[in-house]
DNA sequence: TTGTACGCGTTATCAC
DNA sequence: GTGATAACGCGTACAA
């Protein structure tokens, strides 16, 4: 009925014991050159391939990593998680895709059922909050191995990779302000996520750093594309308009752009326009857009890699924390004034 | 060492037997109610979860489904897996993600490995070409659940979901022709990509159809920007420029209106544009772009529900096809001439 | 070099 | 209603 072909279907075909036949599948010594050969050929022919899962039952190994992220539909995750894979294949690593969608709740169930998959690991972006840190320091507690991208938790002793966020704001505003700048204001996500709140702060450090007589202006969108059209809306349609409008992430920036259009205003004429994330289309607008970039190539690859590191290299070294830099890209977007 | 909670340790401290444990936490008939209560409190002081993989032993099931397509950094596929993670989630279905990367061989060690994984089912979006329709037609053989997606394999008897490509190149030539436009270049992928093909035949189908006396034209940009930009540029640099071009999907849009950018001409006064694939840039591009649209997120819900249907009900209907209709919308990236 | 036998954690099939 | 116990397929200590 079941007629996948096991150690024992080979074992008796070859005419030997399923350990021989086990240990010449995996490379393991005590098994004699010709009689290898003869069962690996044996394996090939009939089809064979393990029981991941009853391996895993003896080695405690899954060969499996689970992801856990907002939501892989934002362009920008999509690109960290497709550079993990490059890194994870060649090593025979699957990923387990969860989408949190920023819901604490649902982080929380999947990384108990990525657990109970017995994963080897997981990469995370957390969703934040109480949930999320009561939840990664427990899973730290019980010796599994975790690696945060993107966002991380203070406080948890965990590799890292995340970029410098308030430098990425910092470069962008000290860029307004030389193109003649002052009323300057922030598309942002809200508290709650981390990425949000650092690159709030930044601006927010930034502007007190560069125009300490200027009040900074902050409107919330929630990393989403429509609350991020209301909120800028909101924020132009201020008695005193702001002259650039700074974006938290690419989704805000869609947003954003599209309310600036809504008004009839163009970029840079009108209002001077500095997103976060390049992505594809951001150079082929018109203008080009001006935009913090993030290594997001790196930013997977590195990841995946420390966590491959827990695998292989028995010995726990203490957390690494892994700090990249964004870089300003320097386009059309932005008029001098 | 190993303290994750068991059902043996669950049972010794209720002081019954893991039998009985066993079926207390999985809802099964055969234990009185008093009883029940007490392990199920048991369990969940314990921070007890099953351990899937011995679960899989028995019931040969996971709850895990293995997905394969291109690349998930094309924002297409990232938004067709982010619409069917919203129908498996509900249903603790896992998603096992790989990208293909239009490699056969990947592809083949892939669908080896979820195999070897014991995924309860694949949703595949294949490769093409001899390689993929082996294989395919191998794990339909051997009983497997496999269901594909935006592009199928013909003469495969399992389920898809594709969309009618034809159609909308149709839409979209009739409307350039009502626009007064006879010069309509098509940038493609190429002959291996499934949706590539039924694209140029669209293309040149309606060619015939509305221009028969104009000799379409087609160049290749493998579904890659670079590429397409590549492509792009040759078609422009022709001494009789087309007046339109018609991508096939929106990495080829990329590319292609890079190249005409490159090329100093704007959209829609120097040539008209209409892209496939609509992704939330093109509705605020300058000037927002007419583009074939597909129902991302009914493509991705229908796969996963029919995919669930084969685990849910247990008899073998025979497959289903389903055949969603693009759409073409209309904005501002052609001229009428 | 090779084989035997046990255990990994569950679920299912028997008994009781 | 409840408890032993046999699978599930594999890896491995131990014996030969």
């Amino acid at each position: 009925m079941d007629n996948i072909p096991k150690l024992k279907d080979i074992a008796k075909q070859v005419g030997v014991s399923i350990a021989t036949v086990s240990r010449a599948l995996n490379n393991k010594p005590g098994v004699g050159p010709e009689l290898r050969k003869k069962i690996l050929r044996a394996a090939e022919k009939t089809g064979y391939t393990v029981n991941i899962l009853a391996r895993g039952m003896k080695t405690r190994t899954t060969a499996t990593i689970g992801i856990l992220l907002s939501d892989i539909s934002n362009p920008f995750f999509a690109a960290v998680v497709s550079s993990m894979e490059k890194v994870l294949y060649p090593r025979h690593y699957n990923l387990i895709l969860c989408n949190t969608n920023e819901n604490p709740e649902k982080e929380k169930r999947y990384v108990n059922l990525l657990f109970s998959k017995h994963v080897d690991g997981i990469l995370i972006s957390p969703v934040g909050g109480r949930s999320s840190e009561s939840l990664c320091r427990e899973a730290v507690r019980r010796q599994r191995k975790i690696v945060f991208f993107d966002r991380v938790i203070k406080g948890i002793e965990a590799d890292a990779v995340v970029i410098d966020n308030r430098v990425g704001m910092y470069e962008a505003i000290r860029y307004l302000v030389n193109q003649g700048h002052k009323k300057i204001a922030c598309v942002a996500g809200n508290n709650n996520i981390y990425t949000s709140t650092e690159r709030e702060s930044g601006y927010r450090e930034s502007m007190k750093h560069f125009l300490p007589d200027v009040q900074p202006v902050v409107a919330y969108g929630n990393y989403r594309e429509k609350d991020s059209y209301t909120a800028t809306l909101n924020l132009l349609s201020n008695s005193d308009r702001p002259t650039a409008i700074l974006t938290a992430n690419n989704l805000t920036s869609i947003g954003a752009i599209r309310a600036i259009k809504a008004l009839g205003m163009r970029i840079p004429e009108d209002i001077s326009f500095i997103g976060f994330d390049d992505l594809a289309w951001a150079s082929i607008y018109s203008p080009p857009l001006t935009v913090i970039s993030q290594p997001v190539d790196i930013i997977g690859i590195t990841a995946a890699s420390l966590l491959l590191r827990h695998f292989e290299e028995p010995t726990p070294e203490k957390p690494q924390k892994v700090l990249l830099k964004p870089e300003l890209i320097i386009r059309n977007s932005v008029q001098k004034i």
